[in-house]
DNA sequence: CACTAGGACAACG
DNA sequence: CGTTGTCCTAGTG
């Protein structure tokens, strides 16, 4: 169909971003029962107007991502704001990221006046759905004990998932053909690939993938946001290394192999790989000679400054920031 | 051995 | 001028 997900340019980036699919707003359009009733979902997957995409849902979703990082804001506090912008289907801070959903249904006619109420109304709907799904997910999490985040998930909260949704939806169990996937190689998979493990509901579980990895990914621009200040890219000024060390951190699925979160709340971070966070930092600077020690120095001299420290508990290659938020 | 702390000074915008 | 890069000595586990 034509609303999958694109190949993403940049097959660093596994997550599809706005990879949500006719597919997926169509699971979500049954996934808005109350509460985890599975009474009231019961044999809801089966008709055949199945592939039929809620367009309103899908514009939706295109404006409220490209409110950024407001949206979760909106969605807690449900308050009425002024007009939105039209949708600009740009990630503003991360221009190497291309867009990939459909828009079809948006920008054929400009936005006049007489058109603004209806916007705000759209607005309130957005946020309602959002905030729906992502409080589904959040109780899903709970009730399971894994992490919102796919990516992050082991094997064995792979099939924890997969038994859940399919409960949920009750479809025919599939989970032995996604053994051993870690959730990053679930997060990988095409729909394609889905429906060749399973052709009964592999699109389905592809789906209400996109839908958690979207989630996901909408928390972490959330997230992205209070720190804004850390980001350089909309500055001029020459960038800080502990301006770039919040960048990389920001971005786990780009190199949380070498620098991630010990407990972002906290500030405290760990460097896994010094000598690849050198040579990032190297490259950033256009300075080939940069190394570990070098870089730490740097760290140092942020400690009279009040930068950064080192945790209370001192730890190799661990830091903290003194301003988290 | 890699990391930590901090002094000293040069380089750079 | 402040920040960082470079080099250094000394100390830690």
């Amino acid at each position: 169909m034509s609303n999958s997900v694109r190949s993403l340019p940049d097959d660093s980036l596994y997550r599809p971003r706005m990879a949500l699919t006719g597919d997926s707003l169509c699971q979500l359009d049954r996934t808005r029962c109350p509460g985890w009733d599975l009474d009231k979902t019961k044999a809801s997957m089966n008709s055949a107007e199945h592939t039929s995409i809620p367009s309103l849902y899908l514009s939706c979703f295109d404006m409220l991502l490209t409110q950024d990082t407001h949206c979760l804001a909106k969605v807690s506090e449900a308050s009425p704001t002024s007009a939105a912008p039209m949708p600009l289907l740009e990630l503003r801070d991360e221009p190497e990221q291309c867009p990939i959903i459909d828009s079809q249904e948006q920008g054929l006619s400009p936005c006049g006046i007489e058109e603004q109420e209806e916007d705000r109304s759209l607005e309130q709907v957005q946020s309602m759905v959002v905030g729906e799904v992502l409080k589904d997910i959040e109780t899903a999490c709970k009730l399971l004990n894994i992490n919102p985040d796919p990516f992050e998930w082991n094997s064995s909260h792979v099939q924890k998932w997969l038994l859940w949704t399919e409960h949920l939806y009750r479809l025919p169990h599939a989970g032995k053909v996604f053994q051993e996937l870690s959730g990053k190689d679930l997060c990988d998979m095409s729909e394609e690939e889905f429906r060749q493990r399973s052709p009964h509901c592999g699109d389905t579980l592809h789906a209400h993938l996109d839908i958690w990895k979207s989630a996901a990914w909408m928390k972490e621009r959330f997230t992205a946001g209070l720190w804004s200040e850390a980001d350089s890219s909309s500055s001029g000024q020459p960038i800080h290394l502990w301006q770039f060390l919040k960048e990389l951190l920001l971005k786990p699925h780009n190199y949380g192999r070498c620098i991630r979160w010990l407990n972002k709340e906290k500030g405290i971070f760990k460097i896994e790989d010094s000598a690849h966070v050198a040579r990032l930092w190297g490259l950033r600077k256009n300075r080939p000679a940069m190394n570990y020690d070098k870089l730490s120095r740097s760290i140092r001299q942020y400690y009279k400054k009040g930068i950064i420290r080192k945790p209370d508990v001192s730890q190799r290659l661990v830091y903290q920031f003194v301003h988290p938020v």
